[in-house]
DNA sequence: TGTTCCAGTTTGGTATGACAAAAATGCGTA
DNA sequence: TACGCATTTTTGTCATACCAAACTGGAACA
């Protein structure tokens, strides 16, 4: 079972062992839900210390290939985009820290967003207009309770991550609400508030319905600046 | 000099060493570009065996926030979107080996561009348009050439991701065309496929130039269409 | 028969000590 | 001052040991 062995001076033994269950992670040898071989029998299997094999077992965990429990054994993790973009998460906290970070994530969002309304505009189907029209009742329901608004104000803007049939965009949207949420929470939200943002919501939806790109765009622009300012106003965000 | 030091059962030593850290980079105490003090004297300061001083390093040089090449120091890494990126690579390469995973990110990237094409069309100043230019000509005299010419390929799409202005967007452009690259270098490309890329991007400037964000979308969606289809015959993605 | 509980075993987390090889350092010499 | 070499640090790796938590199988029990 066990490998070839490259060993020269400048790579790392960890690294070697880390790029070997990386193969065998993706060609399948390792089942996604199993849990790696004990350490004691991954050392013996390749001749390397445990020092080593706990190295490579680290690496793989950062990049999310493994999840490792403290005093579990380290379980192989399903390869989809979800497990991608958590793995991702500490690197753009860190992007947050910087100056302007938050408000360069934003405008990406806005960026983004003017995208799939425009292409909900010219592209969803009865489904989603169904879904869009259910999150946009929930939405107005919850004007006077912040929280459930906040909840449902999310969940209408995930609509238009699902029109366009790409499994990355929902994520990117559970990304950018996870990211952003810190931000976004400690927001005054009164009432007042809500209304407007349902009525913005309200607008961008009737855009939609219209099949009027450029009116959702502009829409969903006016939207997301006003709630920019909120954030802005709210904290020192120059 | 000791941290204070937080110790249960359910948490590893090491992890409490890398958030240590994290804060200490953040916050400038380790300043950038300085190297992490030897691996014995993290060890006497925080009271931890060299065993867990490596698992910690290890970690950090995984999130990219230090560079560790073998047999030198961890240097401290600027927390730039640069870093950023780099550090997301091989979490990014695991999602192209997924079913569709190609055909995922370049959907993205049509949208993405889709709505560059769209703002330069609306924002785009002098600056760029002459950048556009410039690359533009160096595209069309590179015809012949096909391996200059998918360097200017590249260097025409990157002016896109300038214009908005926006930090994070040329790194996306950079991580995409790493990626993709693979994917795209290995593609047969002749000078007749050249001209007609050229024209493309020609089409796409003219857009730009008369100021009509349609007519660029619409160029720019042909021109990605089309690219999309070469890939998809050449490797065998549905 | 099925469930619960407990003791023994396995396994991960950490510490310690050792050694080779590469890098950093400092010193003597030209 | 600049260069080259010997010495000292420091990293990469190995081996071993111990503890505590997780796991396992079987006994005791309902």
């Amino acid at each position: 079972m066990t490998e070839e062995w490259i060993r020269d001076a400048s790579t790392r033994a960890a690294d070697n062992l880390v790029s070997i269950y990386e193969r065998q992670i993706i060609d399948g040898t390792l089942a996604v839900g199993k849990p790696l071989p004990p350490e004691r029998e991954i050392m013996q299997s390749f001749g390397v210390s445990r020092t080593v094999v706990r190295e490579a077992v680290q690496t793989l965990s950062t990049k999310g290939l493994v999840e490792a429990r403290p005093r579990f054994r380290p379980v192989v993790r399903t390869p989809g985009y979800d497990a991608a973009i958590e793995a991702v998460g500490s690197v753009v906290n860190r992007l947050l820290t910087v100056p302007g970070g938050v408000r360069n994530l934003f405008e990406l969002r806005i960026m983004m967003e003017a995208a799939l309304v425009r292409d909900a505009a010219l592209h969803a189907d009865k489904n989603h207009v169904v879904r869009m029209k259910q999150a946009l009742a929930d939405n107005e329901a919850a004007i006077s309770d912040s929280q459930r608004f906040f909840e449902t104000d999310i969940a209408f803007h995930r609509v238009l991550y699902e029109v366009p049939d790409n499994p990355v965009l929902p994520q990117i949207h559970q990304a950018y609400t996870d990211w952003l949420s810190s931000h976004w929470t400690r927001m005054p939200r009164d009432p007042e508030r809500n209304h407007v943002n349902h009525r913005s919501h309200s607008r961008i939806f009737k855009a939609i319905l219209f099949r009027d790109p450029d009116a959702a765009e502009l829409a969903l622009r006016d939207h997301l600046d006003d709630a920019w300012n909120q954030v802005r106003q709210t904290f020192g965000e120059p």
